[in-house]
DNA sequence: AGCCTATGATTGATCGGCTG
DNA sequence: TCAGCCGATCAATCATAGGC
């Protein structure tokens, strides 16, 4: 089979990797949804505008995350619990707000 | 657009505690692209993924620009002329398709954000 | 420069749901 | 009842970017 790689005109030549916060966006996503990082239409498109891509990139971005996530595991474990960390903080606080919510409010 | 994330921190997971979820362990079944030729019989379906031929490609290509849409003789006759099964032909052709629709819709969006940003 | 890994994009093909 | 279509996704691969 000759290596007929024809496809001259592929538009991944120009590939240009995302911005660091974009990527800081997509992986806060990733991992605080690990049981299912599978965002709908309408969270493609919040995290397409925070992160300035498209939404084609966002679901690429998600697509070879998944995918290379669930290959190599353990090569992620640390990403994983940095980003684990993060959100910890983050729920931290809604947990904190919703708790002095409810005192002032009981349904 | 509030969203309900996972557990997070249930009582106090280790550093290293990540579980395995369902759609980790997703596997999907070998392209069952039979094709019957070369080296005997011993034609076993392609568990691989095919590469289309340039010549291939430029065919479809040139008939999806004719017609979107395939009528079952068409198909017959172009599966027979590029030496490719019905099926995927079929596919070849739906996958056009949605690469079509993608296309038209990320070259309208630009559109729409330039003209809502100005 | 030379190599190897990380990463965005492409694409043939699968999965599940809907429909004529 | 069922094959084709849609939409999303998978999985392998391509080609470049980035690090050493």
């Amino acid at each position: 089979v000759m290596i007929l790689r024809s496809r001259f005109l592929d538009a991944r030549r120009k590939r240009r990797n995302f911005s660091k916060q974009a990527t800081e966006i997509l992986n806060e996503y990733f991992y605080s949804h690990l049981s299912n990082p599978y965002p709908s239409e309408e969270a493609k498109e919040e995290l397409a505008k925070k992160c300035s891509i498209t939404v084609s990139q966002v679901s690429n971005w998600f697509g070879n995350k998944r995918i290379r996530y669930k290959k190599n595991i353990g090569k992620f474990q640390e990403e994983a619990n940095l980003y684990a960390a993060k959100t910890a903080v983050t729920a931290a606080h809604a947990v904190a707000a919703a708790v002095q919510n409810n005192q002032t409010n009981s349904p | 657009l509030n969203e309900e994330r996972d557990p997070a921190c249930p009582s106090e997971p280790g550093p290293g505690a990540a579980q395995t979820f369902d759609w980790m362990r997703v596997k999907r079944n070998p392209p069952k692209t039979a094709k019957v030729s070369e080296y005997g019989l011993l034609g076993q379906p392609n568990a691989i993924r095919t590469n289309f031929t340039t010549k291939q490609l430029t065919e479809l290509e040139k008939e999806f620009h004719f017609n979107k849409y395939l009528t079952r003789a068409r198909r017959v006759e172009i599966a027979a002329t590029l030496e490719l099964n019905e099926t995927q032909v079929k596919i070849w052709f739906q996958n056009r398709r949605m690469k079509q629709k993608k296309r038209e819709k990320e070259g309208l969006a630009p559109a729409a954000a330039s003209r809502s940003a100005k």
